[in-house]
DNA sequence: TCCGTTAGTGTTTTAATAACACTAACTAGT
DNA sequence: ACTAGTTAGTGTTATTAAAACACTAACGGA
């Protein structure tokens, strides 16, 4: 079966930044490409835009089928199209950046597909085609988004402390918070709610367990 | 000529959502469409990104072709892709924000090409494919990116008064601002420059005229 | 020369952000 | 059972940034 047109057209993917933090440390996950270009390199999951697939369904698809996550916040980061990034054909990447919690995850690896992996941001191997470039600019956001939106909770499990908080904004942004002021400024967005549970783990005083009021929304800040 | 592939491949175009200002109201740039589908009716200019273009140079060149307009500045804004938003084939649209000062320009009208015309933001006709949604879109980030970024300077000619630039950032917001605490702030950023000529075109006290000092250059604020 | 109109200029008040240190609650080890 | 170690939790003051506010200057036209 062939596909033919009166002019040529590029062939389009989704390609996803899946960010995570684990251990105080930002996480990006990466796949093992088993075919050519690049084979054996590390890349971005992603994959070809079905024709009747929007672009975001397609960068879902592609991410359960490559690594095994489903269900993740996505967001549409930019869309890379120099003509001459794919040495196959015209490819147009329309990149997306994605923030998960680390715990309860399961990965694909060693599978029939890819190894998918987690590789800390600042110890990257080399990556195919322009994935660095990609990973880059979706940091660039990330750092961003932090200071005027809530999307960085999207890190955060079902439950967590405020310190899991501010542990998280520190990390993600390189830089430390004063406490009482960090906990004054979260409370004050009136996105958390306490549980009554407590986490205890360790000789220590226990750690009141807070929740997102409303798990989807993303406020802005400011 | 004909182009065969062996799976489907999308069509991906540039269009490009111009905006100006003119006698203290924001405006957009449309073309009037003489080919099917949408006949007749109002479009962003735009067209199909050659093999071998990038889809900046792609946007550069439509808006040449279809409105005259060169040189102005064009900032990636999102890419669009439901199934359905063109009934011919797939197509994929990376679109574009513009800004640029009305003064002095000339448009392609009435011409081989298309009509292209000036709209009020807030009485345009109807418009084919899904452009409403990208004018939308377009919309709010010009309004959030100028809270927090120069890139509103773009609206500007190359010598302007301080008057000049209230009035626009009034306009663009929609609310007003104080006269003084304004003008501390835009000086406060240091990308303005007097020229020691004054603007006189009334019976009332002639105004500095101002440049930027480095004209390409978009600073983000705070 | 008077009137209308826009340009230009500082100070005070208010609100937001940043700095700062101790007590509470728990566990493990003695 | 008490001590040492570790993390949780809590308010007040100082500093900085933002907002409010009103008059004089310069010009052209009547």
């Amino acid at each position: 079966m062939t596909y033919t047109y009166t002019y040529p057209h590029p062939a389009v993917t989704a390609d996803i930044v899946v960010f995570s933090v684990e251990d105080d440390r930002l996480k990006i996950l990466l796949i093992r490409r088993k075919e050519d270009p690049f084979q054996g390199q590390w890349a971005l999951p992603g994959g070809f835009v079905g024709i009747d697939e929007s672009i975001d369904d397609c960068a879902l698809r592609e991410l359960e089928e490559e690594t095994g996550l489903s269900g993740i916040y996505l967001e549409q980061l930019y869309t890379f199209g120099t003509p001459d990034r794919d040495p196959r054909e015209r490819v147009i990447s329309v990149a997306y950046f994605a923030l998960t919690p680390m715990t309860g995850l399961t990965l694909k690896h060693g599978s029939d597909a890819m190894d998918a992996q987690w590789h800390d941001i600042d110890a990257q191997p080399e990556l195919a085609f322009d994935h660095g470039a990609i990973i880059r600019l979706a940091r660039e956001r990330l750092t961003a988004k932090l200071d005027y939106s809530t999307v960085g909770l999207k890190f955060m499990p079902a439950e967590f402390t405020l310190s899991d908080v501010q542990s998280l904004y520190e990390t993600v942004s390189g830089q430390a918070r004063d406490k009482r002021n960090f906990r004054k400024w979260i409370l004050s967005l009136d996105i958390l709610e306490e549980t009554g549970r407590k986490k205890s783990d360790g000789a220590h005083r226990p750690a009141m367990l807070y929740t997102l009021k409303t798990p989807a929304e993303i406020r802005m800040i400011k």
